[in-house]
DNA sequence: AAGCTGCCCAACCGCAACATG
DNA sequence: TCATGTTGCGGTTGGGCAGCT
């Protein structure tokens, strides 16, 4: 759209994808397992770019795939998270059974920056949050800009202080614990605490117990990167523990990096 | 009914990290 | 250690649609 095309895709298909496409790249990677997203497109018979292909099994296709109806809890999870993690939508999504990371990133951009903007009053929960959270940008005349090395919002100086003032700058997650590679794996030989709709076209992957699903998801188990285990939430703490908690994780967190 | 406007989200892009030789 | 190829991530775009005038 606007831009150059990527790789040498002359010839190449571009834009939304037909059921036929889907099918055939469900089909080859149902056969053959993810991967050699390269030269997948040519053994499915696709005349797509390999980052096509994997872009659209990602956010479409994938087995367990959610769509739609973030739940309150999610929404509250994923704010909690941008205010932990920044704009590390790949690391928030890995927190959010079925969800993508292109999903939570549109919901950010859609829905949440309206709704914290809009929110006169601070966040109670996270006040920094009150402030200018990242905004879809007008298209900048510069080339892409790199990733902000902290992409968390500014700290408001009428908010109590923060611990977190850095964050890790954004790292590649090492493919061991890659979504991909790391909850679907889990998923598979762990007990499904999590089991996706059920209209499914494809058999449901079960996710690792992330949090319980009682109607309150401060009963989190939450964790990071790394096996990193965040400590269960206490619901029935006030907010302010609850927010000291985030900040104790953060840290710990900091740490094991 | 037609035109306009703004929003949503699927898909694209460039870049950096990772993998391999 | 370096060069080259591949993969994954986050920012951005724009087509399509709903709501409004």
């Amino acid at each position: 759209m606007g831009r150059s095309p990527c790789c040498s895709k002359v010839g190449l298909r571009r834009g939304p994808w037909s059921t036929k496409e889907d099918t055939l790249l469900a089909n080859y990677i149902t056969q053959n397992g993810e991967g050699q997203w390269r030269s997948l497109p040519k053994k499915a018979d696709l005349m797509r770019c390999g980052k096509s292909c994997r872009l659209r099994w990602m956010n479409y296709l994938r087995p367990g795939i959610k769509r739609g109806n973030i739940s309150e809890d999610e929404e509250d999870l994923i704010v909690r998270l941008h205010g932990l993690l920044g704009n590390r939508w790949s690391l928030i999504a890995g927190r959010l059974p079925g969800r993508t990371d292109n999903e939570i990133k549109n919901y950010w951009n859609t829905h949440l920056l309206k709704k914290l903007n809009s929110a006169a009053a601070p966040h109670k929960d996270l006040p920094h949050l009150a402030t200018k959270p990242t905004k879809h940008k007008k298209p900048t005349p510069a080339k892409h800009k790199k990733p902000t090395p902290n992409p968390l919002p500014p700290i408001d100086d009428a908010a109590p202080p923060k611990a977190k003032v850095c964050v890790p700058k954004p790292i590649r997650v090492s493919s061991a614990f890659s979504r991909s590679n790391s909850y679907d794996s889990l998923a598979s030989n762990s007990d499904a605490a999590y089991v996706p709709e059920k209209d499914l076209s494809f058999p449901p992957v079960p996710w690792p117990p992330i949090f319980e699903l009682d109607g309150d998801y401060g009963g989190a188990d939450d964790f990071l990167d790394g096996g990193f285990i965040l400590p269960v939430l206490n619901h029935s703490d006030s907010i302010s523990s609850d927010v000291n908690m985030l900040e104790q994780v953060y840290e710990e967190y900091l740490q094991l990096l």
